[in-house]
RNA sequence: CGGGGUAUGGCGCAGCCUGGUAGCGCGCCUGCUUUGGGAGCAGGAAGUCGGGAGUUCGAAUCUCUCUACCCCGACCA
């Protein structure tokens, strides 16, 4: 490809709009444009990467015998009120009508048209296993779409789905599509994790999720010292203290706390440690209405923050977990957030397990500007109910005992389901066993976010220059620089060996722009392409030419007459 | 949806407080010079100042309103 012919727009200063390094880059170098939010064009040069990216999964779904389909965009509503769907997806599900005013809604995910197609056309054990899988646009109308690509509302997903007779049949999918999945990620080119994860909306048993290890991540995981325990932290438990907390020593006391409502407040103005307050958290209850509204309180230690899917898991909590609005607070308790606390709150209240252990501390008094402090269970307010509310973290032991956990972030770049019978069941998918019985087929669900995928390799693959591409996604494996352009020797050999790299099917950019050196040096290193040749007059005097790995600092001399063997050698090991 | 912010040539920004000629850097076009890490000089083109309404002799600037985008929180590939 000559870069003349190359449309690749690239900026010489970071876009006002991104953030995220990812972002930044790949709108620098030509990848991305923004269209509205959350909604992209993929331009040539972003286009290379996306589809390299895609035939690797494509390739490893097929070496695990997935085979390959594409469902519409587009889907009725009837399939999704048989799911129950229609209903439990919320706004981000975008539903629109047709000119007949029928139904329809842009897809998130595909369960429910893939069961339908099983369902129509399977009907014997014979049939099973099946997986099929399909690389297509998703759209989750999400309520803030940010980071480019990486939390688009229209983005593109691998989702594979597996039908089986039997767990066991079941299981072995799973396991097929986890060791091709870490075969995708190591070939991607990033460091990753798989951890134990919540199944959350897409519903089923067990999942595990693949998270590229960035900064930038939006999970939090907890890792175990020694390996043997990875967990997204919503998953993780914390337990009930073994020992009952010291001895008060201390009266209860009305203070007065003006215009302080955090316990972060608490801190800096009284100087009271964060691990002796105690905040609380008011969420809508189990039977919750807008006509009757109903709350309850989720107590914590002050320097603990809450665990929504623990909290969804308690039968007094309206699911999806829903903060209580200031209004619904101050209308209920009788003073705004900010200043609540157990003693004699007039709502139900349950304790995380940790509070149990708290003596002489600090919490709201329900009157505006006043807390408590010299707090003690039993004494000046009942020890409520107790649970597993909080997350983990870093330093806590690990439940396996693999020593202590460190909490780390994660793109999640993948998440593997066993969905079970859910979607047959609802959906009436049925086949026939081998004594004539009929069981709903067992299902398994895979994603991968295609898009998320390269914006989380750029977080881990680049530097103050640029991307640098891991070899195989990387749009072009060598960029040839020929100096100057009007040399005719240096062309010569620079387009001989481009002739050359690209008889072998190795992708080459040869930069023909009229441009400066430092120009093309520049845009390369943005651009990230592993291998730069530059033939120059300088090194033709040397029989050789100046090869630099995109990765390293410094360039090398390599004889021209071993020029391709040194090449290939080198992308061979990159 | 709650909170915060931004909107001015293609891109990045200043100007707004204190109303009066729309400016800078990069990019773009022409010419000459230069040519290994984002060149120099000279000349040039390009802006409904996000939209609408209002105040005023006069609005990028003040007021109201709408919209879009970004950031922080609840969602997920």
């Amino acid at each position: 490809m000559l870069a003349t012919k190359l449309f690749f727009p690239t900026l010489k200063e970071d876009p006002a709009e991104a953030t995220l390094i990812s972002h930044k880059l790949m709108i620098r170098s030509g990848m991305i444009r923004q269209v509205a939010s959350g909604i992209y064009n993929w331009l040539p040069l972003g286009l290379r990467v996306f589809q390299k990216t895609e035939n690797i999964v494509r390739q490893e779904m097929n070496n695990i015998g997935g085979m390959e389909v594409m469902m519409p965009c587009v889907q009725p509503i009837e399939l999704w009120e048989e799911s129950g769907r229609w209903n439990d997806y919320g706004p981000e599900l975008l539903r629109f009508t047709d000119r007949h005013n029928r139904e329809f809604c842009m897809g998130p995910t595909h369960e429910e048209v893939v069961t339908d197609i099983v369902r129509k056309e399977i009907s014997s054990h014979k049939e099973l296993p099946l997986t099929l899988y399909q690389i297509h646009t998703k759209f989750r109308d999400e309520i803030r779409p940010r980071f480019g690509v990486m939390r688009g509302r229209e983005f593109t997903m691998k989702d594979a789905y597996s039908f089986n007779l039997d767990e066991a049949s079941l299981h072995e999918s799973y396991s097929d599509m986890r060791n091709a999945y870490i075969n995708i990620f190591n070939r991607v080119g990033v460091e990753f994790k798989i951890v134990d994860a919540d199944s959350g909306s897409i519903g089923g048993s067990s999942s595990e999720e693949f998270n590229v290890l960035a900064d930038s991540g939006e999970n939090a995981l907890a890792l175990s010292e020694d390996g043997s325990y990875a967990a997204n932290v919503e998953l993780v438990p914390t337990f009930k203290l073994e020992n009952p907390p010291p001895s008060p020593t201390m009266e209860m006391e009305l203070i007065d706390t003006p215009g302080i409502y955090t316990v972060a407040g608490l801190e800096d103005k009284i100087g009271l440690p964060a691990f002796q307050g105690t905040k609380i958290m008011l969420v809508h209850a189990a039977d919750w209405t807008k006509e009757k509204p109903s709350l309850i309180g989720l107590l914590l230690r002050g320097d603990r923050s809450l665990n929504y899917v623990k909290a969804e898991g308690l039968d007094e909590v309206k699911v999806p977990l829903t903060m209580a609005s200031r209004e619904e607070v101050t209308d209920i308790v009788g003073c705004p957030p900010g200043s609540i606390g157990p003693v004699n709150l007039k709502i139900p209240v349950i304790g995380d397990y940790e509070i149990a252990g708290l003596s002489d501390f600090v919490c709201g008094s329900n009157q505006n500007d006043k807390h408590y402090k010299g707090v003690n269970w039993g004494r000046d307010c009942p020890l409520p109910k107790l649970a597993d509310l909080r997350n983990i973290t870093s330093g806590e032991p690990s439940p396996s005992g693999g020593g202590n956990l460190t909490v780390r972030r994660g793109i999640e770049v993948g998440h593997i389901f066993k969905l079970g019978d859910k979607y047959s069941q609802s959906m009436n998918s049925f086949v026939t066993d081998d004594k004539g019985e009929k069981f709903p087929i067992l299902m398994g669900c895979y994603g991968i976010g295609i898009d998320r995928v390269m914006a989380a390799c750029i977080e881990q693959n680049h530097d103050d220059k640029g991307i640098i591409w891991p070899r195989e996604v990387a749009p072009f494996a060598v960029t040839i620089i020929p100096l100057p352009l009007n040399d005719s020797e240096v062309m010569t050999k620079a387009k001989q060996l481009y002739d050359s790299l690209t008889a072998e099917g190795i992708e080459v950019l040869f930069d023909d722009r009229d441009l400066r050196a430092g120009n093309k040096f520049n845009n390369c290193d943005l651009l990230g392409i592993p291998l730069r040749i530059v033939v120059s007059s300088k090194s033709l005097q040397q029989k050789g030419l100046e090869l630099k790995e995109r990765a390293k600092d410094d360039p090398e001399i390599i004889p021209l007459d071993n020029a391709m063997n040194i090449i290939k050698d080198k992308l061979a090991s990159y």
